[in-house]
DNA sequence: GTGGTCTAGACCACC
DNA sequence: GTGGTCTAGACCACA
């Protein structure tokens, strides 16, 4: 996997590892890969990967149980598609606004684009 | 300069003539380099830049004189602009409005999002 | 087909593919050959070609799908005559304008022939 | 000297004398090439020339002295130009003309065309 | 010298 | 398979 420099590497790990619970290939309920192994898979340091599960675990999308390891949370797709949306609204969207200010574009001209889009 | 693959090359340097242009640094009314200047100086071959000053002639960015060189248009930085325009509404925001539509987010959801974001 | 020296082959062509669609023979929506094929069929190189239709598609008279081809515009015979309007008024005008200059024939005498013609 | 197909070659031939008349090079009352002469210059057949001869002493451009040779006119260059006024306007005006018929341009169009060419 | 066109051949992404 | 881009090298008209 190739990291790109704009983002914290542990965040990009956890944008991997929800893709994967999102497609399935990973059930809830199900442990997933120890700190050690999936720091070797990714090529990282441990205590990346360790940031990478705390911070899933604190959005409770993982859970873990000590001595054993860690586990995809019963409704883990739907905290997943909170989290991205959270991260649209709160990184994305203000960056599109702002770009949209840049340009001269109102919102009023928005809502006109977003139904062409749907034809 | 370095040049990413997502991208043609000539349009690489579309833009960075047209930021050059926007920035001043080229006045209006001002010859630019020529094609085979430009394509040393960038290390491309003559033939990309060609299509590069031909692109941004077609949009009125830039104007020639044959024989003489390519020349910065009288209303090179509003050309410039609308692009950019242009360029937002058919490439970004259709990508923007499909994330969308993938979160659930709605559009009516926008309007409260962008005024929250000019407090 | 032969190609004359004063004009751009891949102009030619393209004055080739207008005439086709003109006159009906290539209908509306209906995909053409592709740049290949018609590379070959005209015998000029593929690049040429792709010029032909990059040109066409620019004016709006063909349009393409990624990975399937080029096709006939919805409205590509009202974009046809726009585009001949266009060469007529900025080329062709032009040198007659200039050659009644040369000949000292007025604005006003035109008139005159102009309705002379129409009896 | 090239001859292309659309028109006689003695027309031809004859443009090319009258332009010669019109540069200078052949000063009025003066003797021109012998038929023969011209004929083995410009590659054609002498009956060629003599009717380009003939056509041009008939507008009034040439004079020819049996047995002596021809000579350019004495107001020959105005006879030139009002020859090539009258081709103008007979030839060349019809076809403009019916060009802008099959292109929906009225003739009220041309007067705006004309003076943005003054510019 | 300038832009403008064309060829031959290569490689890429997408379908 | 499709279009799309890039290179290298050539030749042309125009100024």
């Amino acid at each position: 996997m190739e990291y790109h420099k704009h983002q914290a590497i542990y965040l990009q790990i956890a944008e991997f590892v929800a893709n994967n619970i999102l497609a399935g290939n990973w059930p809830k309920g199900e442990k997933i890969a120890s700190v050690r192994e999936m720091a070797s898979t990714m090529q990282v340091n441990p205590n990346t990967i360790m940031r990478t599960y705390t911070h899933l675990s604190d959005a409770g999308i993982l859970f873990n149980k000590r001595g054993i390891g860690f586990f995809v949370a019963e409704d883990a797709p739907k905290k997943i598609l909170k989290m991205q949306k959270d991260k649209f609204i709160q990184e994305t969207l203000p960056v599109v606004f702002e770009k949209m200010e840049l340009l001269g574009i109102r919102f009023e001209d928005l809502k006109e684009i977003y139904q062409k889009g749907l034809k």
